[in-house]
DNA sequence: ATTGAGATTATT
DNA sequence: ATAATCTCAATC
């Protein structure tokens, strides 16, 4: 392969250090925040996808007018924020774009967390062919609709388990457990008032993989 | 049945 | 700056 970065190298990437359930049970803005620095993998088939998560937005349900669920919406749609944290909710944007957040809170409480950007780490050769007019490294991942598409995330994983065989988080290397998060206003979500001046908006501090642009 | 807008990105 | 592009959900 040859494309593994130096990070990849020392991480063993099985299912023994996954997160489980438990982790995601509790509320968004702490779910949010620990998940800065875990690794997220990905399996298709043989192939094995690995990125760091840089950067994510916490959304705090029926309360949060930038929240698919506020004041308890439900649809079609959004009816998997209402089960139990560690499920993934995709769903399209602009018709276009998929990208994801991770339902968070026990189930009733439809809180979720969104991730914006990864640091890839395992897989860049499959990334680049999922995404193959990206020129630079750093924009197979840097951004919430770009890391799903490199890594092949469809909405036909709906619900799908991120503490399963297939799809997992786990801690990175001691040596790397020690992050500078930054908090900041969450991005695209002018239309929520008040709450789009909250610092529910997570990254890692001079992490290059963090999303650019915009307000 | 119609319509308006979107937790973005790529291009001009 | 703005087009792309279409699904979803609210409204008529």
């Amino acid at each position: 392969m040859g494309t593994e970065s130096s990070i990849g190298k020392e991480l063993n990437l099985g299912l023994n250090n996954r997160l489980k359930r438990d982790f995601f049970l509790r509320d968004a803005f702490l779910v949010a925040t620990q998940l800065l620095g875990k690794i997220l993998i990905y399996r298709k088939n043989k192939a094995l996808l690995a990125g760091k998560i840089v950067e994510t937005e916490a959304y705090l349900g029926i309360k949060d007018k930038a929240s698919h669920s506020y004041r308890g919406k439900k649809t079609e749609r959004t009816k998997i924020l209402y089960e139990e944290g560690g499920l993934l909710y995709p769903y399209t944007i602009y018709g276009i774009y998929t990208c994801c957040n991770i339902v968070s809170n026990i189930a009733g409480i439809p809180e979720s967390v969104f991730i914006r950007a990864l640091e890839p780490i395992e897989g860049i050769e499959i990334m680049k062919k999922n995404s193959p007019k990206v020129k630079t490294i750093k924009a197979l991942t840097n951004g919430p609709c770009r890391w799903t598409r490199s890594f092949g995330i469809k909405k036909s994983l709906y619900g799908c388990k991120v503490y399963g065989s297939n799809l997992y988080i786990q801690d990175p290397p001691e040596r790397q457990k020690r992050i500078d998060i930054v908090k900041t206003k969450r991005i695209g979500i002018d239309y929520a008032g008040s709450d789009a001046d909250r610092n529910l908006r997570f990254y890692i501090k001079n992490n290059p993989y963090v999303s650019k642009r915009r307000r």
